[in-house]
DNA sequence: ATATCAATATATACTCGGTATAATTTCATA
DNA sequence: TATGAAATTATACCGAGTATATATTGATAT
C-alpha cells in the first residue's frame, strides 16, 4: 500500500496519497467487476479498509472514483493550442492532436485495447454517462475560453463558443463511431481511421462556421 | 381541480389527469419560487394534497415534473423534416423551423418573455442541467435516425450522426448566446437575431460536413 | 343493484448517496 | 515534549427513489 513513493513528500502526504490510491484501486476493480451502479460506497470502503467518511473525504462524488483524468485531457489540449507553431491555426493544432493521439495509442482517447472495457463500463451506467456529459459541457466552455485567449479575444467571444461547440460535438461523434467499430469488429485500425476521417470532416466544417476569423 | 375536461375520457382517466395536473402545478410553482433543489417531494405531495407515492406514480423522477414537453419538441422537429416540400433538404427544413420559432415566439424555444424564468430556474440546478443534457443527447440520436430515415438510409448511418451532432451543438450554442443577450440586455429582438445568425452559420457548416450526401 | 376485477392511490419500510458535526488519531514543528 | 493542524472516523441525519402490501375507486358483466 505504501509503494515507496517519491521521498520529496512528507509522511503525512505519502499516507494520504496511499489511502487515496487504495480507495481508487478498490473502486476501479469493483466497478469493472460488478458495474458502477451495483457497487456501494460501503463496499468500496470495506474493500479499501477505510471508514466510509474517508472515501467521501477523497472523492466528494462516487463518479470521481471513476473519472480521474479530466485534468490531463485539459492540459493536453491546452498544450496543443499554446504550443502550436506560428502561423498554425488553433483548429489545425487540435486536428493534429487527434492524429497524434491515434498514432500514439494515447489512453486518454480510449479506443484501443484495455481502455475499451473502461468505456463499456461507463456506457452501462446512466450516472457515469451523465458525469461524462457534464465534463464535456464544462470542457466546451473551457475550450472556448482557451481558443478566444489564443487569439486575444475576450473569453465570452461568440465565435469561440460556436467553434468550441462544433469541435467538441465532432470529437464526441467521431469517438463513438470509432468506439462502435472497435467494440463490434475488434478492428482497432479501422476504428482509428473512422475516428480520424470524422475529425477531419467535422473540424473542417467547424472552421468554415468561423471563416473570416483568426480561429482558422 | 377537475377543470371540466374533455368528455371523451372516462371518469377514471379524468381523475388521473387531474391528479397529475395538480402535482405538476404545485411542483412548478414551488420550483419557480424556491428553486428546484430546495423543494422536496414531500412538500410537493403536501401542496398537491396527495400521498408521496402518488407523486412517484405520475413522475418517476423529480426532473420529470420540470421538463414536461420533450415530446412536443420531438414532434415539431419530426413534422418539419417529414412535412418539408419536395427538393428541400432536411437541413434547410430545420433552418426554416428555427426561423419560424423566432417569428412565432414559440415557447418551445424559451427565449422571450415569461419562459426566460423557466430557463433561469433550470440553469440554477445541477440536476436540471444534467437532465437537459441527457435530453439533448437522446434527441441527437433520435434526430440522426430521423435524418437517415428521411433519405432512406439505415438509422445508424455515420453521416447522419455527424450531421445530427453538429446541428444539435449549433442549436445549443445559438440558444445560450441568445439567452444571455435576452437575460442581460432584456432585448428580445437582439436575442432572436443572435440566435438566427448562429443557426444559419452553424447549419451551413454542418451541411458542409456532409456535402455530397442527400442530407443537404 | 351488485359482485367482480383492474387501475389508482397510499402507507410502511427500506436502500443508498451525500452532508453535518464532533471526536479521535497522526504527523510536523516549535 | 507540548502544541496545533491535517486526516480519519463514528454518529446521526436528509432526501430521492424502490419494494411491497393494502385500500380505494371506477368500469363492467351478471
Amino acid at each position: 500500500m505504501q509503494e515507496h513513493a517519491s521521498p520529496k513528500l512528507d509522511r503525512r502526504t505519502r499516507k494520504r496519497l496511499a489511502t487515496r490510491q487504495a480507495i481508487s484501486d478498490s473502486a476501479t476493480r469493483l466497478f469493472m467487476e460488478h458495474g458502477f451502479d451495483q457497487v456501494t460506497i460501503d463496499e468500496i470502503a470495506e474493500a479499501a479498509d477505510v471508514g466510509r467518511m474517508t472515501v467521501f473525504n477523497h472523492f466528494p462524488r462516487k463518479e470521481d472514483m471513476f473519472f480521474d483524468r479530466e485534468d490531463e485531457v485539459r492540459e493536453m489540449v491546452f498544450a496543443a493550442i499554446q504550443g502550436r507553431e506560428e502561423e498554425m491555426s488553433p483548429v489545425t493544432a487540435l486536428r493534429l492532436l487527434a492524429h497524434r493521439c491515434i498514432e500514439d495509442r494515447n489512453p486518454l482517447l480510449p479506443l484501443f485495447g484495455a481502455p475499451l472495457r473502461f468505456v463499456a463500463t461507463a456506457l452501462a451506467s446512466e450516472a457515469l454517462k451523465a458525469r461524462a456529459r457534464q465534463m464535456c459541457s464544462e470542457f466546451t466552455r473551457v475550450l472556448a475560453a482557451m481558443l478566444a485567449e489564443s487569439i486575444d479575444r475576450p473569453a465570452d467571444d461568440t465565435d469561440a463558443h460556436l467553434l468550441a461547440g462544433l469541435l467538441v460535438a465532432t470529437w464526441s461523434v467521431a469517438f463513438f463511431e470509432g468506439y462502435n467499430v472497435a467494440d463490434r469488429n475488434g478492428d482497432a485500425e479501422a476504428a482509428g481511421q473512422i475516428f480520424l476521417r470524422l475529425i477531419d470532416r467535422g473540424f473542417q466544417a467547424a472552421a468554415a462556421a468561423v471563416s473570416g476569423t483568426p480561429y482558422v
